[in-house]
DNA sequence: GAACTGTATAACTATATACTTATACAGTCA
DNA sequence: TGACTGTATAAGTATATAGTTATACAGTTC
């Protein structure tokens, strides 16, 4: 795999942008990691997420938008789920780069 | 290496999405790809960027303060540098899945 | 000291967006 | 049809932030 050192579009830059921006919200955070365990009506992602439902339905179309979810309606009740799941190893790296500088920050204390 | 399926704190969340944000800005990240060629000072990446000295050093600023970026003050000018190679990791996962999701939205015109 | 250079900050404006409340809309069931 | 349920949207508020212009500050050189 080559590393490729060109640079970047202006329309490049504004489309990684807007996939982190869409990940750069606590409470969309919370509704992956619920989805994670797999689909999930509205209302009840309302309820774990503790949140309005009006709320999470906005922040649900705006995951779905990003190709984040899968939108399914059967009968009344619609159901998301992850729709890509490289998310996840997305909020792995950050995760654990996190960890790391909060254990070498400890360290210094130690 | 085991996946974690804890839930997240609330503060944990707040860490990653903060993390998210700071990426989520097209001027940031060209900043970023331009440093990606070595420590630069403020004022000629405010030329590679074409923006304004006070609003990079403001970004430049953000992205200290991250731990994305080091800064190293020689006489009177300021070197940025990036300080977490990590970003880049995130970035090139980024690229692939867009560019991945484009070219199966071609596929489909094809 | 004064003049100059490079960087940071202050003050302001404009824009975006997270959230709330109220309401519209679609589907189900009597 | 009417009542009910689940979801989406509209309207409004509050907050955050990217950018600009002006200015302060630190370091250098004369």
């Amino acid at each position: 795999m080559v590393r490729r050192k060109r640079r970047m579009s202006e329309e490049g830059l504004q489309m990684v942008a807007g996939r982190f921006k869409i990940l750069a919200d606590p409470m969309r955070l919370r509704i992956l990691q619920y989805l994670e365990g797999g689909e999930q009506s509205v209302s009840a992602i309302a309820v774990e997420v503790e949140s309005t439902q009006p709320n999470v339905s906005k922040h649900l179309k705006t995951l779905q938008e990003g190709g984040l979810l899968t939108r399914r309606q059967e009968g009344n009740t619609v159901y998301y789920a992850i729709g890509d799941a490289s998310i996840f190893a997305l909020c792995d790296l950050v995760c654990r780069n996190l960890e790391e500088r909060v254990a070498r920050r400890t360290a210094i204390y130690r």
